[in-house]
DNA sequence: GTATAAGATATATTTATATTACATCTTTTG
DNA sequence: CAAAAGATGTAATATAAATATATCTTATAC
C-alpha cells in the first residue's frame, strides 16, 4: 500500500518549487538536487503542467514554477492527478466482471467510503502546510 | 492506489467461509469457485491460518473454517495482516535514506494520518457487516 | 537567423513486484 | 498403508513501474 514514486515525485517537485518562488527552476536541477531520474521527472513534471499546477516554459532561460501559491495547492488533489487509478479492491475496475457471486457484498462501498476518507485528510493540508518548518536550504 | 489481490483473495475467501459456516471447505473448492489460481490461494490460506482467522485441518476430511464467527473479525485487521506494508510515502521505508533536504517537512505525518483514517473505516465494519444482504448461493 | 537551452513526446529497455506453476513434504483419517 | 488434504520452497511468468535513449519543438540570446 503505497503511492507510486512518479506521485511521490510530483510532491517533492511542489515542494522544491515552492522553497524558491523567484526564480525559474529546471527539470535537470531538481533531478540532479532529489538524485532521481530526469527523464521520468520530465513526465511528472509535464502532467504537473497539463494539471495546472506549474507552469512550464520552454526555450532558453526557460523552466518552471509554481501556478498558485502553495496555500492554494492541496495535497490531495495533487495526489488525485498522479495516482492513475483507486480501484482499492478489484470489483472496482470497471473493465473487470463483477464478482461471481457476490455482487452487493458490502466490500465496494467499505474500500469507497475508506478512499474518501483517507483523500479527505489529504485535502486538509495544503503545499504551504508541508512545507512548514522546512529549513531554507539554498 | 489498490489493495494486492493477495489480500483481495483473502477476504474473498473469509466470505466463502462465512457462508458456509458449518462444513469444513477445502481451498480446492475455493480456487473453482472464484476461478483463481489454487497455488496462489494456498499461501494465502496459509497466511490467513497462522493469522488466526481460519483453522485448518490437514488431512482426509480437511479443511478450513473461520476460526471466529463473523461478527468479531475487522476487516481492517484482514487487511493489516495481508498487506506487506504501508509505506504509503517513499521516506516512511526505513530502509530509504531520510529525505536529502527536507527531514522535517511535514508529508510524512500527512500520509500517516491518511493511511489511519483508512484503516478506521475499514476497523469500523466487521466480515458480519460486508456479507449483510448477500444472497447465499448453494 | 542561427545556435543554444529548455521542455515535449515517443519508444524501448530495464527493473521490481505480483502472480502463477511446479514439485515435494507432512499430517490425518479411513 | 493409502488417499486426501494442507504446508513449504523454488522457479517461471506476467504486469507494471521506472529508467534510458532519441528526436522534436519552442523560445531566447546574440
Amino acid at each position: 500500500m503505497q503511492i507510486t514514486s512518479y506521485t511521490d515525485y510530483a510532491l517533492r517537485v511542489l515542494i522544491y518549487l515552492a522553497r524558491s518562488p523567484e526564480k525559474q527552476t529546471t527539470i535537470t536541477e531538481i533531478a540532479e538536487f532529489f538524485n532521481i531520474s530526469r527523464n521520468h521527472l520530465v513526465k511528472v513534471v509535464h502532467q504537473l503542467g497539463s494539471k495546472g499546477f506549474v507552469k512550464t516554459t520552454r526555450g532558453k532561460g526557460g523552466g518552471l514554477a509554481l501556478q498558485r501559491p502553495p496555500e492554494l495547492i492541496r495535497i490531495g488533489d495533487v495526489v488525485r492527478c498522479m495516482e492513475n487509478h483507486f480501484n482499492w479492491v478489484e470489483c472496482f475496475d470497471p473493465a473487470q466482471q463483477e464478482c461471481r457471486l457476490l455482487p452487493n457484498c458490502g466490500l465496494k462501498q467499505l474500500f469507497a467510503r475508506a478512499g474518501i476518507a483517507y483523500l479527505d485528510i489529504l485535502d486538509s493540508a495544503t503545499l504551504a502546510d508541508v512545507l512548514l518548518g522546512i529549513t531554507t536550504i539554498d
